[in-house]
DNA sequence: TTTTGAGTTGTTCGA
DNA sequence: GTCGAACAACTCAAA
């Protein structure tokens, strides 16, 4: 009898999983195993909500195995010592793991597959970023042109891999998971493929699903417009593959242009996923720093003061602070909700990138390397394919038009409950009568904005021209 | 090699 | 109130 690991990284899944298939393919008997790299011990504890959410979605694999005569088996220690070990204990001949393309993850592997037989498949994109290629052969820097690579590389039907019904596994000790003390994020993202799938379906299924109104609703902080599955797709508990397949099927379908515009505008966001994920494979420096070298020179103000209050919700401006406390709430925070707190810290705030990149990534149940990297890159306007300089978000601008009414405002700010709608986007324009009728007093209920907009922008502007 | 067209998501100002 | 230009050139991708 043939034994293999399937080595579980950021694959938390059993339907279209090719690191299983595969192993599955080769052996009789498959010993799925996580592996508690100490070297993200910091990295855990930085982010205890994605750690949660990691934990979690564990646990439901672990549940799901056990239906199929399987179950999880979690060990602590460096990959390439734990692996061979593991080969040995159980007599296994192979190891299948979904490859992932971050620099760590590029060493972690080549130092496994220095000792042991390890076979990277595919599946967290669904083109590899070697072969989305310009006609010279190197790689895309701008989104466009990749795109249209991406979709003329698609075949009309991808390769599925159904979840396996049973399993047969070797009964190994294992090392318990880090304790999920509490996870308040849960209410919000429960994990697992199943709640993944079904909010998939939630999202495409029915006469008129939130995709055919995608292209318009995306934009509204008011409306559950998005789909919302990026946790899911940071944990591989849902495949790049099933999402994209579901918007081919739905390209087809589509009973009207617009219909059809709201498919192909999600589908475009899942190739920006991948085309992050293309970006960070070639060009692994820009993970660490401006893309574009020449705004090194961008001399940031990074006042500690202005940081905290971004980071708390207490700038004083409705629609950047709702979204702060949405993320610190709930580990997740509105595509919209993400390019107006970045352009603030960054173009208003004049703080460095890469302190927002790093609260993100403390907060985020998404958060990813190279997605967070580029995100943010785009919007400092430092990055592959960025946002020219001169695009300044105006907070309340961005507010009137996206929260109109300020439901969205409100949710997050409870005390500005009572402010009528049409002043919600400005509250310091509140007379004192005003303030009195809504039961608070700015500057001391809510802050008065921590920075002027228009001066902060005129500052931007300099500060990006002394560059050239 | 040179040329040409194009580039996620915006705002402000002045006519 | 509406509309177009300016913001600022620059780089990328492909013909």
């Amino acid at each position: 009898m043939k034994t293999a690991i399937w080595w579980i990284r950021r694959d938390l899944r059993l339907t279209d999983n090719q690191a299983l298939y595969s192993a599955n393919a080769f052996a009789d008997s498959i010993l799925p195993v996580f592996i508690l790299d100490p070297r993200l011990k910091s990295s855990f504890e930085a982010a205890p909500k994605r750690a949660a959410f990691l934990v979690a979605g564990l646990r439901n694999l672990d549940a799901m195995l056990k239906k199929r005569g399987s179950s999880l088996v979690v060990r602590a220690g460096l990959p390439e010592e734990v692996l061979p070990q593991l080969m040995l204990e159980s007599g296994a001949e192979a190891i299948f793991a979904e490859e992932d393309f971050t620099p760590f993850a590029r060493r972690r592997d080549a130092a496994v597959s220095a000792r042991a037989p390890l076979t990277l498949t595919g599946g967290l994109t669904v083109h590899h970023p070697q072969t989305i290629l310009k006609k010279d052969g190197t790689p895309y820097t701008v989104f466009t042109p990749f795109s249209k690579r991406w979709r003329a590389n698609l075949p009309a039907r991808l390769p599925r891999n159904p979840a396996p019904e049973t399993l047969r596994t070797p009964t190994l000790p294992s090392d318990p998971l880090p304790p999920s003390s509490e996870n308040p994020s849960a209410d919000f993202f429960p994990a697992g493929e199943a709640e993944a799938r079904r909010r998939l379906r939630a999202f495409i299924s029915g006469n008129s699903p939130p995709v055919f109104r995608y292209h318009t609703d995306r934009d509204r902080l008011d409306i559950a417009g998005t789909s919302a599955l990026s946790p899911y797709f940071r944990f591989g508990m849902l495949s790049a593959i099933e999402a994209v397949s579901a918007a081919q099927a739905l390209l087809a379908v589509a009973p009207d242009a617009a219909a059809e515009k709201g498919v192909s505008t999600w589908l475009n966001e899942l190739i920006w996923r991948e085309f992050y994920h293309a970006v960070g494979f070639h060009f692994p420096h820009a993970l660490s720093g401006n893309f574009r070298q020449q705004y090194d020179a961008v001399q940031w103000e990074n006042d500690l003061i202005k940081f905290e209050a971004w980071k708390q919700g207490q700038t004083g401006y409705p629609v950047v602070d709702a979204a702060m406390r949405q993320l610190k709430a709930t580990g997740w925070m509105h595509n919209r909700a993400r390019m107006i707190v970045a352009s603030f810290l960054v173009k208003d705030l004049h703080i460095d990138w890469r302190w927002g990149e790093d609260w993100f990534w403390q907060c985020l149940l998404d958060g990813d390397r190279a997605a967070n990297n580029g995100g943010w890159q785009w919007a400092a306007g430092t990055g592959t394919d960025a946002a020219p300089y001169f695009r300044v978000f105006n907070p309340v601008t961005q507010g009137k038009k996206f929260d109109p009414h300020g439901q969205f405002v409100r949710q997050w700010l409870p005390e500005l409950a009572h402010v009528p709608e049409k002043i919600i986007h400005t509250p310091w324009k509140l007379s004192p009568n005003e303030q009195k009728r809504a039961g608070l007093f700015i500057g001391t209920d809510y802050p008065s904005p921590i920075v002027d907009h228009a001066i902060a922008r005129q500052r931007t502007l300099a500060m990006f021209r002394a560059t050239r």
